[in-house]
DNA sequence: TAATGCAATGTAAGCGCTTGCATCTTGGAA
DNA sequence: TTCCAAGATGCAAGCGCTTACATTGCATTA
């Protein structure tokens, strides 16, 4: 009773005497009270300390100016920054950010995703344009704005902001290619639960295939995203009787991984083999060799997601459509030239 | 009107022929409805997809199993890992994990609290100890459950899961002593707005004025934590007139700009001069000469800071005392024996 | 001068849920 | 058979806020 409990709108409004519709009025369009009240108000806001309660606001109004978003690990670098500009993008607005992971688990992507809406979402940023049918129809049922990044899926109705996989990884391959490469190998993420991780592995394929009987794709081993798993990959690959004189990566970590582990077993990169990357986060700069790899425009991706989102938001039809980033081969010096 | 809305309660109740309350009690007390009722309420959940609301379900029972941190940043893995394990350990409990990063600003920091606290979190994390005077009047005020986390206040009443930044710092610098190092720098984080990295130079202070006359503490400079940033100081120390023969770094990120930039400049590491890290984030493995670190036990402190959150929500006053998780000394290659 | 319009404010009905209290059953115990 | 306790359920009052609609008081216009 006696407690300095939290001050409501109605306290305000007494402390203020005038009612809590002008202070919800006074707050939110200030246009419609007048200025000395609006001052008045604000004095008293000041005083009290008052905050607006997040759950009353959100009943009434039916929106939360909250939008969530999933992506499968918080544990590297991939998605940080692009995250980050994500919510930097989306604080301008007021809007807030709501993340949760799902550890490349389509299920488990489902339960955060419920649960963001469950909290008053009013949008999602979500990554890839693979999910199971639980959460599409989940998704459409309730007509949940939603923007995808980190992939340009090619369904019609689908709003994304992101960047073409395959093409990326033709274009690095292509580069491959170029050094003088023919017996090339691939390490991917796991493809099973991984879009991105697919469609990477499908462009190393289709641009080896392209090249004509020259070159052959030796195999592809899959591995999830850590250094171990990268080195162990890379460990298979060069026990196999043809080795490759070139491994492209579906990721940065995976190709350090296998140049950490090349240089425990005393195999030289890029003398004996070279080795690409994907992503181009800090550790590719870091690793020795550095890493040639693919630049993706994460913090570009991150603000477009949120002005396409917004725009959904706001006026229902988007004013801004999907958007393909382009992608750069950055050269360092992992990948060797054959002769 | 027509459209298939998002179910309520009140949906649910009417289609299983009870009433709201029943549903509410089957949801959330299911020990206090028969089991044939709980049945019947399960089915028709299931069939109409309901979710509970969550701003009505909080507005009516005044708690939100949800748990806000604000942490300084998303763009490195300084706090990943540690985040990751906290958000499991909630998930477990039936609590979700909101997030929001302050850029090392103690203004922006107070503001992302309080969006948390009207979000309706019930509990906060929050890394490290030094906040503004309006930061801690308003956390007091409304008497919130809060962990502090990457630190081992003073205070006596702050709950914390976290290490002690000073006793890591001087266990690496002992390290380095031991080492034969007598001239060192250090490039620390910007101690202004960060407390560990304030804590960080202190120790690596303390420990070299300990050692007596022989050993110096030639300068301290301060980066912000980026490669880049990490260079230039070691460009900056390494122009001085009296060059040290170890630099210890207040952050991986750091050392590994550092040693990135002696290779550009032809400074042999550990040869010429010796590097050493803190926190032990991959790109410490990574780097060439592997970092010599100190290894923050990240996921242990997520952990024990989510079950000393949740017993201070559950129980009032928590069953789990502060607790100082150890650190330790990774010896890797960046630091060299001075003959 | 009376009618009119508009700006400023108040009134009160919910938003979807929880929960204290009241009501109704039902299976013993007396 | 009667009575009561305990279990199962319903009723209805909010939780803090927004907003459609009603009201008030002026300044404006004919």
């Amino acid at each position: 009773m006696n407690v300095p409990d939290t001050p409501t709108l109605e306290d305000v409004a007494k402390a203020a005497g005038v009612s809590t519709a002008t202070i919800s009025r006074s707050i939110n369009h200030p246009d419609k009270v007048s200025p000395d009240t609006n001052e008045r108000v604000q004095q008293v806001i000041n005083a009290l300390g008052y905050t607006p309660h997040f759950a009353g606001k959100t009943l009434a109004s039916k929106r939360s100016r909250t939008v969530g978003a999933v992506i499968p690990t918080m544990a590297n670098a991939m998605f940080a920054s692009g995250l980050q500009a994500f919510q930097e993008e989306l604080n301008v607005q007021g809007y807030t950010l709501l993340v949760a992971s799902s550890g490349y688990d389509h299920d488990a992507e489902y339960e955060q995703i419920r649960k963001l809406i469950m909290q008053g979402a009013d949008g999602l940023m979500l990554i890839g344009h693979q999910r199971t049918k639980a959460t599409r129809d989940f998704l459409q049922a309730r007509r949940i704005p939603t923007v995808l990044a980190w992939c340009n899926p090619d369904e019609r109705d689908a709003l994304y902001a992101g960047f073409d996989n395959v093409a990326a990884a033709q274009e690095i391959t292509r580069e491959v290619l170029a050094h003088g490469h023919t017996h090339i190998a691939m390490i991917a993420g796991v493809s099973g639960s991984n879009d991105r991780a697919s469609q990477r592995i499908e462009g190393v394929r289709v641009e080896t295939a392209k090249h004509g009987v020259s070159a052959r794709l030796l195999s592809v081993v899959e591995a999830v995203y850590s250094l171990e798993a990268g080195g162990d990959a890379f460990e298979q690959i060069m026990r196999q009787s043809t080795q490759p004189t070139a491994i492209i990566c579906g990721n940065d970590v995976l190709a350090c991984g296998a140049i950490l582990r090349a240089r425990q077993l005393g195999i030289e990169v890029p003398g004996t083999v070279s080795v690409t990357g994907f992503d181009d986060i800090d550790i590719a700069q870091v690793i020795e060799p550095a890493l040639t790899t693919v630049k993706v425009p994460q913090r570009a991706m991150g603000k477009a997601a949120a002005e396409r989102l917004l725009s959904l938001l706001d006026d229902q039809i988007p004013t801004l459509g999907s958007i393909n980033l382009p992608t750069r081969v950055i050269l360092r010096h992992s990948l060797a030239t054959l002769k």
